[in-house]
DNA sequence: TATGTTTATGATACCCAGTCTCATCTGTGA
DNA sequence: TCACAGATGAGACTGGGTATCATAAACATA
């Protein structure tokens, strides 16, 4: 993923520095979801002298790019989950904070029903799925 | 609504204050979603001398009870929006700031495929739709 | 391989939304 | 009208994110 994140950084025509490698390299380590704090802890931790600003600027730049994507969590924390670049939903377990994507699974059935009923013209949309993913329903705990 | 709202925090067991009242009355005045710190100002440009926390607690009073939602713009901000206390979902319009609130529409449908797909058990789901409202659509501008 | 320009960086100050604390005030039930 | 739990305002604080700016590093070119 990290290459992935890397080549895409590459093509969209900006450079390939030391914190950025570092960073994805930390990002692709992560699973699930992070905060923006979590990953500058973990570049702290490993004494990488890496900025805030840095981290941020990061983000937003794969943000982007659509490798990454800004969730607001229902406890109203922001968080980052690294994702494909093309549109689709975030299922996202609240208890190990792992996450999936999906499809579009008739959403667009959904947006053409309320905007008969409103008038609206609908531009975007956005739909996130809270819950408890496989693994975490098993074990009966989460993870983290 | 301002009576509505009144009421509905009378039968929550809270106490109908003054600044509570005044923040209401403001509350019910505009329309469409607003942020705290424009229901601030409108506070302090009436010299109410209402504090900071008095607002974000009402507000927090008020979404507890339903009445009203926190609502995550498109461009990051933080809006509330006054409601019905049942489940719905906003289509909002990016032009005016106005909103409508649309009923299932079909989307317990959507997240039973997620369901399904992805094997997690789905507990909450988030969906906002952004557009633009028929006032904005036949004017061409916005109304604010 | 050296160079020069342009972009990225880290430090730090700052901004904004929201929360916490605490002494004071006020709504409300008796 | 009184007593007191609950609400208030002031202001300090937190946490996420941005702006500024002098310095450092990437990389196209020679």
């Amino acid at each position: 993923m990290t290459t992935e994140m890397l080549t895409a950084l590459d093509q969209a025509g900006v450079r390939l520095t030391g914190p950025r490698r570092q960073l994805t390299e930390l990002i692709g380590r992560r699973q699930g979801h992070f905060t923006a704090a979590e990953l500058l802890d973990d570049a702290e931790r490993r004494r990488l002298g890496i900025g805030r600003a840095t981290v941020f600027r990061l983000l937003e730049l794969l943000a982007e790019q659509g490798l990454v994507e800004r969730l607001d969590l229902p406890d109203g924390r922001h968080a980052y989950i690294p994702c494909e670049p093309t549109h689709h939903h975030h299922l996202v377990c609240l208890e190990c904070g792992s996450s999936t994507d999906v499809g579009d699974c008739g959403i667009d059935a959904v947006t053409a029903e309320a905007a008969r009923r409103s008038g609206f013209q609908i531009q975007q949309h956005r739909l996130e799925l809270f819950g408890k993913c496989p693994a975490c329903q098993t074990t009966k705990r989460g993870k983290r």
